[in-house]
Order: C-alpha cells, then structure tokens, then sequence
RNA sequence: GGAGGGAUGGCUGAGUGGCUGAAAGCACCUCUUUGCUAAAGAGACGUACCGGUUUAAACCGGUACCGAGGGUUCGAAUCCCUCUCCCUCCGCCA
C-alpha cells in the first residue's frame, strides 16, 4: 500500500514504476482525484461534526438550567442529516480509494533493470559450471518413483492432480531437510515459528495476497479463512497492528510449513514431477528491519539462502528481476534458481525480496524510531529458506547415479542415517 | 455443542447518556536535588486523519477512535442489535 501523503506531493515515483511493471498508470491519477474528493468530504464533514458538538454541550448546558431546548434540538437534528448525506459521500470515495490502494504494485527500487519478462533477468553471480553426470541424466521424478520414495498414482487417488506421497526416504528425507533447514537457519540468528497454516482475510490482505489474487488461494468452508501459500503470510503479520519499539528490531524469523497454491494460472506448466504442486512444505526466512536497513538485510538475506545450496553442494545462480518479473509486493527481489541436470536448466528455488513499508503500511505494523518519538513504519522482507519439494527434486537430479540409486549430501547423512539411498 | 462471565490508553484498573480522550496506580521520558549499583520532588506522557502554518521538525485548531460493525438519541465508552476474540463450568475430541 502506498503512502498519499507522499503521493500527494509527487507521485511520479509511482507514475515510471508503473510504466517499467508495465502496468496501468491511470490508476494514479484516478486514486489522486479521489483523495482530492475525500479530503474534501471530510473537511465538511469535520467542520459540521464541530458544529453539532457545540450545540450539543449548549443543549445540556440548557437542560440542566431546566429550561427549553426544543428549538436547537431541532436544528441540531438537521445538521444530523446534513452530517448523514455528507458521510455516504465520503464513504463512497473511501470505498473506491481503498480498493484502488490495495491494488496498485509496490514502487519498485531504482535499481531494478528495466525490462518486460524474465528475459530480461540479470545474472548476479553463479556457483560455477555445473559438474556433468557422465550419464544421461533422468527426471527426478522418474528416479523417485523407481526408488518408490514418490508415488503420484496414489496421491491422485486421494486427492487430485498435483499433490504427491513421499514414502519410506522420500518422507525421511523431506524431514531431514525441515530439520537442517530450521537448525542452519536458528544458527544464522533466526527465530524459529511455528504459525497457524491457515489465516483470515485480514491477515491476506496485509500480506498483498488480497484482494487481487483470490483465485490463487484455497479457501477453507464454513469460515473466511484461506490455507496459506507460503510461511511469509503468517510470518509478516505476527505483529500486525502493533508498535514496535527500536530495539526488538530487526526481527529474524523462519518457520516450515505446508504451502497450499491453487496454480490457477499455471494450467499445462511443469505437469511433471514435484517442481508445481497443491500442496508443498517449505522453510521460510521473513525480516522486519528499520528502513535504511533494508537493502543491505536482502543482500544478507539471499546469502542466507545461498548458504543452503551451498551445503547441500547444489549448483545454484543468482539472479537480479527485472522489473516486469518482479511481484507485485516487492521493490526488488533477487531469485536462487537450482540446476536439474534432466532438464538442462536452472530453475527458480528462492525468491527474496525486499517489500520496503508496502505490507506494513497494508497491516498497520508500525515501529518507534526514537522513544517517545512518532511512529514509522518498518520494512519487511522474506525469502525461501528453502521449499522443500523442488530441493527434494533438485537433490534426487543432481546425486543420481547410473545405476538409478542417490547418494545423500553430507550434510544430511547425520539426519537420515544412510549415505545412499537405492 | 450447552450455560455463564468478560473485552477501556504500554500495563493494572475506575467509569451505566452531556462536566471523560478518558480517574488512580505502575512503566517510560524530561528537569531539579541528593548522590555510587539507588531515592525524593516537579512536569510531560495514546493513535490516526483533516486544516492552518513551516524548508522541515515542532506548534496551533478540528474530527474520529474505550474489541469490530450497525442502530437509538440533540448528544454514547456508557442504552439496543449483530459479529469476533478471551475466560470459567459441562459435553465431545487428536
């Protein structure tokens, strides 16, 4: 959500952000003369609220000296009315403006590259040319279902397309990497939280996830509760509403938990395998950090990240967004994209982003840069930290042997008691 | 699921129609004095929006907010309705 104070007096960093997200910028001006429309409903309103409170205190003042009002009750009722006509205005204006506040993209940093589609992504640094097998590479899925630790036959059966079994190593494993990933992460100064998997509306909204994106999410019945599609959602409102005082930031938190996409508009896409799923788990990595911080905590951020490729020996590349790719809460992201060997590509596996003041300005989540001073609001940031399912892939691809059995990273033999896995 | 009780400022807690943006205490902040891991006294002390003014901060005026939304009334923290959450007891349950 965007500041109107600032927007105000010069909108024109929302006006070139809109246009590089290749986005409408009418919505600007349209938004600018509602709050021109608003602002003027409420100095009416304002001024004959005083009136009436005026007359009010006359009327008891009168009332008490026991002698008739009857003749300002009357013209009090009036301003009543003129104060009721004058609200439906307003509310009308507030209604319009708030929706269109919640739905136009966060102003992306200057930094971003310009640019259309993922095209245009800047490659930051890589961790070298990825190792040939000396085989031809299978898909991780074919591999997980030879090795029967994938069944997708069976979870169809249960549910539908795109939810999948783990058994027997496949499920030690997806437990394994939980644990390495909260203990890497607990050691690199975050706390760990277990939220609540499903979140109401207002929770949603703060996050950006409403009201633009319903169809992206699995709602629940009987409730207006919606399954979440990632950690970030509970993680960036814990503390909604409330003001922070300087010295409980930054906060570093990470939590695992199943992630619940509706893929809406992914029909056709990565059908195969455990790369675009329903349901996956995932360790998210979330920051609530002072605002001249905030770039600095997503460069340390996306090394955090990298730090979990890096022990899991997976060839990894980073790269920069560019402004068309980058989403819609965030001012700049950074995405970790992991080798598949079966694929001959890299594909994403973390996305870290800086959302600067958008999601707590939309949660109210404040902070005190100063005791006793005025509030600001703080920046938030989040990343993967990692998704479980598409490292699971990435690992099955990438330790495959010719005669189809894996070998275990090391740094997750402790945790799963075997170095190979057939 | 049934019965009952609650929700007030950072915290504790008064307050059943106008004098309450809200007593009192604690915490925090500033100042004074005495001084050694502290005490006493004085003062300040919610959030948001609009307007004035200002380079800005501060400041000044107004409005709204006592869980949320709606209603009654000239006027509501106070009365009525709906909802949410919390607590106690019973039932059920991983």
């Amino acid at each position: 959500m965007h500041d109107l104070k600032s927007l105000r007096l010069d909108a024109e960093p929302l006006r070139l952000s809109q246009r590089k997200r290749r986005a409408d910028e009418s919505v600007v001006d349209r938004l600018l003369a509602l709050d021109e429309e608003h602002r003027a409903c409420q100095t009416t309103i304002d001024n004959l609220r005083a009136k009436r409170n005026e007359s009010s205190k006359a009327i008891g003042a009168l009332k008490k000296a026991g002698e008739d009002a009857s003749e300002q009750m009357e013209s009090v009722r009036k301003i009543g009315e003129e104060i009721k006509t004058a609200e439906e205005r307003m509310t009308a204006c507030d209604n319009e403006r708030g929706e269109l506040l919640l739905t136009i993209p966060n102003i992306l940093d200057g930094s971003v590259p310009d640019g259309a589609d993922e095209e245009s992504n800047i490659l930051v640094r890589d961790s070298g040319t990825p190792p040939e097998l000396g085989f031809e590479a299978k898909a991780h899925d074919d591999l997980g279902v030879a090795l029967d630790i994938l069944d997708f036959e069976r979870a169809a059966r249960l549910t539908g397309a795109r939810f999948v079994v783990l058994k027997g190593y496949g499920a030690k494993l997806e437990r394994a990497l939980q644990n390495f990933f909260l203990d890497q992460n607990s050691s690199r100064g975050y706390t760990e939280v277990l939220p609540p998997t499903m979140v109401n509306r207002e929770t949603m909204t703060a996050n950006g996830n409403l009201p633009k994106f319903e169809e992206d999410l699995f709602g629940v019945n009987f409730k207006d509760y919606f399954l979440i599609p990632t950690a970030e959602v509970p993680l960036t409102n814990l503390y909604r509403s409330e003001i922070l005082e300087k010295d409980q930031l930054p906060k570093y938190l990470t939590a695992y938990t199943p992630c619940f996409r509706a893929e809406a508009g992914a029909a056709g896409k990565d059908t195969r395998g455990i790369i675009r799923q329903h349901q996956f788990s995932k360790v998210e990595l979330v920051k609530i950090v002072e605002p001249d911080t905030s770039f600095d905590e997503l460069e340390k951020m996306v090394a955090d990240a990298e730090n979990l490729l890096q022990k899991l020996e997976l060839p990894y590349r980073v790269m920069q967004l560019c402004s068309g790719d980058t989403g819609f809460n965030a001012a700049k992201t950074y995405d970790i994209e992991v080798w598949f060997p079966s694929q001959g590509k890299y594909r994403e596996i973390s996305s870290c982003s800086n959302c600067t003041d958008f999601q707590a300005r939309r949660g109210m989540l404040r902070y005190r840069p100063e005791v006793g001073g005025n509030t600001a609001f703080p920046h938030t940031l989040n990343g993967s930290g990692l998704p479980i399912g598409r490292t699971l892939a990435a690992i099955i691809e990438n330790y495959q042997q010719a005669d189809g059995s894996l070998r275990v990273p090391k740094v997750l033999q402790p945790y799963l008691g075997t170095e190979v896995i057939a």
